[in-house]
RNA sequence: GCCCUGGUAGCUCAGUGGAUAGAGCAAUCGCCUCCUAAGCGAUAGGUCGCAGGUUCGAUUCCUGCUCAGGGCACCA
């Protein structure tokens, strides 16, 4: 209907331009939107407004002409010009229904496009370190990102998620080194634990396992360790553990402790991520960056095209010079790379793939990293364009009004699972998204426990649930359910509230595909909320199991409808359509 | 100091270059002999942080200021 609004517009303004001698710019957008109050009509547009200043005419004059050369149309009941130039369209009532039958052949598949077909996205997002389980912060982005590839399929883009696993690197040692001490610590009381090691019950239950299967074999001197643990500050003397464990345990040994620690901590990622209806198609091994020397590749890469900068002993990106604030290591003066050089790795292994765009979803705290990836992209002559960063703001958690520190190396942290457990995943996921992405997002667990009622997915889900129920009842008292009928008859439905529950469906296309290309979940939360709302009116005012077989098979039909795009909406969001409440 | 985000009803938040700025919660008042009251209807509540600018029109765009959160490592 929009595009029909728009042509004739279109048609008309040409029309006008000829007969008045006048230039229309090269080009103009027609906007139409669908009117909020029925006192605009159904459909509206600025047009004359917007030109009015360029063609030389007072808004309500171009308007006018506009109306006048419009030619007539089986659905346009009547134009009326309004406000300072508006051109309001009101529509016959039949245009709307046309929606009902497109719902139905579509089923499932109702509100997905195949505009951006074959263009292939990667979504990387979630990426936590497998240092400890996952938190509630993390939660955020798995539940973002998920509904971002979910919306992003409907929207027709070929999709692939990915979870990078950081399992090199510094933070993977601390770990290991945290399980070491903690196996010594069962064979010796006396032993002190630093409190910035990875210091979670999950830890214990490791050691547990490696106690059981390989006794005291791996004990260490005391002496050795309390040495190390005398220095003053804090990160160096994790060094100095880390360094002993190395050297106690020989390369096999270390990487049994490391393993017991990764393979078990990223098992229960998978666990937790997925019972949270949450899945990737790639888990990407930053190690293995490392180890097929695609990190080497870039190194060479970046020296040969004059990149690199060595000072203080270091290796440096010149990234100064593509725009980011400064210089960035690459190779500490210990000879180590950062983790910017793999994940510039990373992100050259990304591009070698072929994606038509590759989404990072990130958490605010790595703002500052944007500049210095999209300079080593462009360094290693690929388009820097073809990266977004979506940012997701923090996720603060509080306990009624007491707000909760989350830190996984002190192990103070509410899991993602146990989050699960107390609220549940339908509840979960929708107050995740809920809010925009680059707001912050105050989880009161007090609030999403005790009055869990008060979350709106509950009134989504009971609309779904209480139109299930009329069609229980409609075949409880005998009446069979005729949707062929019911399509024949929608010239019925010409109620106020039947009118409005028809323009939110008709809406529905809209707004997957803006919610999808602004990657904003949270849109189609808040329509689904007033698609809710609109059948929850219509069923206060309205008795839909009546006598009179054509008004109850079209009443039928319409929430019918209402009932696929509620259960296509919720589906999106990964939230469950129950039949019953 | 620099860089991101945000400042909209008592609270939590949507929204928009346009016509009377919305919803939930909280408050007040109504609605179950009738398809699920986890619902519906009504009332009340606002200088859209402050000040300039652009515009026919600014809460929306631009600039400055201010407040709040975050970021500015040879950590990941």
């Amino acid at each position: 209907m929009k595009d029909i609004i728009k042509n004739l517009v279109g048609d008309a303004l040409e029309k006008v331009a000829g007969s008045h001698h006048f230039v229309l710019p090269e080009s103009y957008a027609i906007q139409i939107e669908q009117t909020r109050d029925a006192s605009h009509g159904d459909y509206a547009c600025n047009i004359a407004m917007v030109l009015s200043k360029q063609v030389g005419m007072k808004p309500r004059d171009l308007a006018n002409l506009i109306k006048d050369a419009t030619t007539d149309n089986e659905y346009i009941l009547k134009i009326e010009l309004a406000g300072p130039g508006f051109i309001n369209f009101f529509i016959d009532a039949t245009a709307y229904h046309s929606i009902i039958p497109e719902i139905f052949e579509q089923g499932h598949d109702f509100g997905r496009s195949t505009s951006e077909e074959h263009q292939k996205v990667l979504l990387e997002f979630v990426s936590a370190n497998p240092t400890g389980p996952l938190h509630i912060g993390h939660g955020r982005g798995a539940a973002y990102g998920a509904t971002v590839a979910n919306l992003l399929r409907f929207a027709g883009f070929d999709v692939t998620c990915e979870y990078y696993i950081n399992d090199a690197g510094r933070q993977m040692d601390i770990l290991a080194a945290s399980i070491w001490l903690r196996y010594q610590q069962v064979f010796n009381n006396a032993l002190s634990f630093p409190d910035n090691a990875y210091q979670g019950d999950y830890i214990k239950l490791l050691v547990n396992n490696i106690v059981e299967s390989h006794g005291d074999q791996y004990t260490y001197d005391l002496d050795a360790i309390n040495e190390a643990m005398a220095d003053d500050d804090a990160e160096r003397r994790l060094d100095s553990i880390i360094r002993i464990c190395k050297e106690a345990l020989g390369k096999d040994c270390y990487q049994l402790f490391f393993k017991a620690g990764l393979d078990s901590i990223l098992q229960g990622i998978r666990e937790d991520l997925e019972e949270f209806g949450v899945c990737f198609e790639n888990w990407f091994s930053e190690q293995s960056l490392v180890d097929d020397h695609t990190v080497d590749a870039c190194l060479e890469k970046l020296e040969e095209e004059k990149w690199i900068l060595e000072k203080e002993g270091a290796k440096w990106f010149a990234s100064s010079r593509l725009g980011d604030e400064k210089d960035r290591v690459l190779i500490r003066e210990n000879g180590q790379a950062t983790y910017f050089a793999s994940d510039i790795a990373y992100h050259k292994n990304k591009f070698d793939r072929g994606f038509d765009k590759v989404i990072n979803i990130w958490g605010a705290d790595h703002h500052g990293y944007i500049a210095r990836v999209k300079a080593a992209i462009t360094a290693l002559n690929y388009d820097a364009g073809k990266l977004e960063i979506l940012l997701v703001q923090f996720a603060t958690l509080y306990r009624g009004k007491e707000k909760l520190q989350m830190s996984t190396r002190s192990g103070e942290f509410i899991t993602l699972n146990e989050l699960q457990q107390e609220v549940g995943k339908d509840a979960a996921r929708f107050f995740y998204i809920l809010r925009k992405s680059e707001q912050h997002l105050d989880f009161d667990l007090e609030l999403a426990k005790s009055e869990s009622n008060d979350n709106p997915v509950y009134y989504i889900q009971y609309a779904h649930a209480r139109i299930c129920s009329v069609f229980r009842q409609l075949s409880e008292k005998g009446f069979i359910y005729d949707r062929k009928d019911g399509l024949n008859s929608l010239s019925n439905l010409t109620e106020p509230h039947e009118m409005k529950l028809l323009a939110t469906l008709t809406r529905f296309r809209d707004v997957i595909n803006s919610a999808a290309l602004n990657y904003e979940p949270h849109q189609l939360a808040y329509y689904l909320r007033d698609l809710a709302n609109d059948f929850h009116g219509y069923y206060n005012a309205s008795q839909f199991i009546v006598d009179d077989t054509v008004i109850r098979n079209a009443r039928m039909t319409l929430i019918d409808a209402c009932k696929q795009v509620l259960l296509n909406g919720l589906s999106l969001l990964g939230v469950s359509a129950p039949e019953k409440m």
